[in-house]
DNA sequence: CATGAATGAGTTTTCATTCAT
DNA sequence: AATGAATGAAAACTCATTCAT
């Protein structure tokens, strides 16, 4: 009902479906069912969009994380429920990423991006260090920047899959079970 | 010489300069040094310029890596190097890689990318194949398939530090490290 | 006011003085006196002006017959109105109906142009329909297929005058003259 | 093989095919098979073409009329195979008569369309002569005038059906019959 | 004579932005 | 706040014409 919502919500719809470049304001507003005029009431241009739609997209995948994740489980079976919460969402949002990537990189919000993410890094680099006190994976680890290399790498393969695939599902299944392995070496996983 | 290369190379100058949605035909023609209508004589528009300049980017970076990397080295040795080589790619053209990203995005261009990247795929795959037959890596590792891990990781790690950290030189020679000793462990090597 | 009629009446000026090819956009919408996106939110282009037009055009037409032939006039008074009304209409629009026919010819909307036509077609032939009642033509005469003939009769009689002719006033006359005598024979007008 | 002639009837399909104002001089020596170079060697425009298309298009409806008219049949039957003759051009060269007349329109070769439509025209004239010395139609015709009325009838009445009818075939039967009637009694046909 | 790539002036077309309602 | 028609600057695109080969 809020029109700001019914903005954000039509520019991702919109631009997923034919890129930044081609959406023009008019798309969006005409799948928003308001008028021209008023997104200049909430948004200065079409790039201000941008973080706003990073916001909703992280919280979706937060969302998606924590609940496939579970809290109690060994760090192992928590690292695989990681890769299929990320494989996941972007099966689900993986025009987005690109579009957020390439949209933010044409702004001067690259600093919000980063605001904007943290908590998933965090939420990561937390479990890493909790497995290194429980010394299930190797100590060398550094939480922080692992946490991004391991986001880095599971979405860069999932995307491989997403983008390009043509038997998504079964390519997802392999190219699943071979992420999960390189993270268990990478990160010596002691079962 | 030729005007189709000439509008290529001018293409990636300007873009890397001012974006994508910024640049007009205008500039690219007079970077290239061609008239207006020229432009139209090779590529109907901007957006189907992106699979030419992707084809000139996977070169440039093969070529990069294929230099950096020593073919008589032992493997663990020439994986720094490759690490090193994607690094330094992207920290050249980071801006490049963000803009054929949503490039090929927006376009329906996204199956000649897979060919396009293909060459630099197989090189990597084969390296891996010669590590495993030497027996340096472990040989659960299936070649074709991480060789598309390995860039992805090392891609998305390099692109972490040239697209939003401040202080990149300090850096960048962290995060190298750490990429380096994950895909250690991730491979396994026994050196 | 309204800027949809304020385009076509000032196409059909600019049209009859220049041509359809000679014309710009700019022409028209100058003349309009309205921006030159304006154009765009009526019309995609300049050729699909035409069917609007035509309709204006065969308005005016019967605008002008209707005015000219008296309804209360015996019917081969009312023919030699007829002809006269033609030939005014052709007089002041010949530029215009050249133009409609190649417009018109040269997109898909020959459909629409019947439909535009049919009033006039219809006030012809159930014209001869009353003459065919009253007995003061031959009752061989099919009124539809006859209203069609004797129109494009007329039309073209016109039109060869002022197209063509040097001496238009005169020439006319005789045109006129020769037609109306043709068309008296070919009804079998029984005065 | 003579190029001035392969532009010329590559002009003609062309034209028929997608209208004067949409052809391209570079679509018409496509057809041909020239270079774009070529053309400007024969003609300094596209439409210092039409007299050339003009001139084709009458030779090739003279021919036909002088084949399906029957030099020694009395007058009624030679009227009557004029009607089909018309028609049969039309059917075949409609678009082209549309073009003609409007490409004449839009330059200064109106003179020249005159010129070129005269041998037709002189050869329904001294038929209506002969007509008249013959005391077979009314001497009250203009033989000259009269030449033209029934070209632009019979013309007329063709395009109404090749323009616009669906069911053309059986169309055209009627409508000829309806002409040849009309003729017979305007002209006064004492059989 | 013939070619066809290159040209760039001339047009069309787009679309973010405004503003009276 | 909301609207959406109108704007016009800016950009894309066209295509007749040229000219070196």
């Amino acid at each position: 009902m809020d029109k700001r919502e019914r903005i954000v919500s039509a520019a991702i719809e919109v631009f997923s479906e034919q890129g930044i470049e081609k959406t023009k304001i008019s798309d969006i507003v005409k799948r928003a069912g308001i008028a021209q005029g008023t997104f200049y009431l909430y948004f200065p241009s079409k790039l201000s969009l941008m973080p706003a739609i990073a916001e909703v997209m992280v919280e979706k995948t937060l969302e998606i994380v924590q609940a496939k994740v579970s809290k109690s489980a060994p760090f192992p079976v928590r690292l695989d429920q990681l890769v299929d919460a990320i494989f996941e969402v972007s099966e689900e949002y993986h025009e987005m990423q690109a579009l957020i990537y390439s949209g933010l990189a044409s702004t001067e919000h690259l600093k919000k991006w980063e605001t904007v993410y943290a908590p998933f890094y965090e939420w990561i680099s937390e479990s890493l260090e909790q497995a290194i006190e429980d010394e299930v994976i190797r100590d060398s680890v550094d939480p922080a920047r692992t946490a991004k290399l391991v986001i880095g790498l599971v979405e860069s393969a999932a995307e491989q899959i997403y983008l390009y695939d043509a038997n998504k599902e079964d390519e997802a299944a392999v190219q699943k079970r071979e992420v999960k392995q390189f993270l268990r070496f990478a990160l010596s996983i002691h079962d």
